[in-house]
DNA sequence: AACGCTGTGTAATAATATAACATATTTAAG
DNA sequence: CTTAAATATGTTATATTATTACACAGCGTT
């Protein structure tokens, strides 16, 4: 609860609207909705979605080039995403598991490589989709 | 060893430029280089990488909308994928982890979700670029 | 005042991927 | 062997996703 004060007047609104999807959007669906306040643009959407998730208040899907707002108040984990994705219905939640976390922490391959970043994407079909 | 040989002309020009490369490519790049070859158009490039990916013989580096190919031999594991990443050079590598492996297999979510498929990629910076 | 930093606005274009249509080849069944 | 289904091809056009380049505005620091 120290960021939001500075976004800026596009981030906000990019962000209000994310927000208040439960689903991931697409850039250029953000775009048609925020025009009518005045964001005209593809750049400029592009540029509040790589700021929000740079700070962490979205997510990229990356298998669907879609954004989602990070529900988790204390998120400093842009860092360290998951999520699953349903492939009949593409309702995607974003999945906070201790012990899962705790793994992917703390792995370590044997090539020495220092990692400060993952993103894991479960895919299936949810329960209501089986 | 038994799908290889059912290649198609197209699935089988580009495959060998894939296996070739130890790093990943880009559609349109592995377009430009198998002009000489005959294929003329994306489509055509799209259609064997998209067989190619279903088969196991290459993965899609999600993040980076690239393509490379599948050294496990025994890889029936099309479906459950893991690449380290250098955010500094690009450098691409498949790791095979049994015991991340196993943890990603068991994982349930409180969502009585089925997964059948999952893609993990960890970024970071190699020895060569810390 | 001068500078660095971040953000905005706009136009143009690059990069990634698919739709639609016609035809050919391979496979499996009758 | 014939037919039908499934898979692959070739081509044109188009859709979707994302960035480059340029001009300028606002703000805090020195
Ligand atoms: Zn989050
Ligand atoms: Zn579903
Ligand atoms: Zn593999
Ligand atoms: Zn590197």
């Amino acid at each position: 609860m120290q960021k939001q004060e500075t976004l800026s007047k596009n981030q906000k609104i990019i962000l209000d609207l994310i927000e208040k999807s439960d689903q991931p959007l697409k850039a250029y669906s953000i775009l048609f909705d925020v025009k009518k306040k005045g964001i005209n643009a593809p750049l400029q959407v592009y540029r509040a979605l790589n700021k929000l998730v740079k700070i962490g208040k979205i997510h990229k899907i990356e298998s669907r080039n879609a954004f989602i707002a990070c529900k988790n108040s204390k998120c400093q984990i842009a860092k360290a995403t998951v999520f699953s994705i349903c492939e009949s219905c593409e309702d995607v939640t974003e999945i906070h598991d201790h012990k899962l976390s705790e793994h992917l922490r703390d792995f370590k391959d044997n090539k020495g490589m220092k990692y400060n970043k993952y993103n894991l994407e479960f895919f299936g079909l949810c329960k209501k989709c089986v």
